[in-house]
DNA sequence: CCAACAGATAAGCATACACTTATTTGATTC
DNA sequence: GAATCAAATAAGTGTATGCTTATCTGTTGG
């Protein structure tokens, strides 16, 4: 939950790239795993470190686990960012697009 | 310059506190260290890291070196974040705030 | 020039981390 | 209730990482 737990979590490659296959929507282990070249047990694992970061959530339906992105883990490292947005004037333009988009 | 890299810079606790501390302002190598409990060879290391990974830059001065935050170093993670940002919707609202403040 | 000083590099060490294979747990379904 | 299947856990391994002390490099002021 706290800003270095999530930064390591998304730091390593291959456990971004699991959290960024729950992004598409909800899936179980099995499904997270599809593509990526690494062991069941390495995706549990992994799965319990972004779940640990706050990240992911699970969703138990019988004997399935379903994993789904937490819309709140990335709250810390909003905040962090926002602390230092003097530093990326480039966005504000982009951020008003996306708002005008948003307004519509 | 790739968000792993720049993922890595960021989840040390003491290289991050080194980062915020040229948020700041620009410091050198010497004033970077003052309160921070580690050795000169520490953060000498760590600012490599930080340049390595673009999030900062060395301006020389003589015998001096400074650092300075690099204002595109985030780039990339802002990039990430923004190809996720329905997850964040919560975000939005302290967004038009701060658009307001900018416009004034 | 050379003494002094800032900072980088070298070398070594202990711990953290990402991964593997093997095994266990836990919940259906037949 | 035994077989089956998904997922977690155990245990072990090689590498990466953050740190230290010691040394080197390079610039400047006396």
């Amino acid at each position: 939950m706290n800003e270095t737990e999530i930064f390591k979590a998304l730091a390593d490659p291959t456990r971004r790239a699991v959290f960024e296959r729950l992004v598409e929507g909800e899936k179980n282990a099995t499904q997270v795993r599809e593509g990526l070249d690494v062991s069941q047990p390495a995706i549990s694992q992994h799965l319990t470190v972004l779940r640990k970061a706050g990240l992911v959530r699970e969703r138990r339906i019988g004997r399935h686990v379903n994993y789904v992105v937490d819309p709140n883990g990335l709250t810390p490292l909003l905040d962090w960012f926002d602390r230092y947005r003097v530093y990326w004037p480039a966005r504000i333009e982009r951020l008003k697009t996306l708002l005008k988009e948003l307004d519509q």
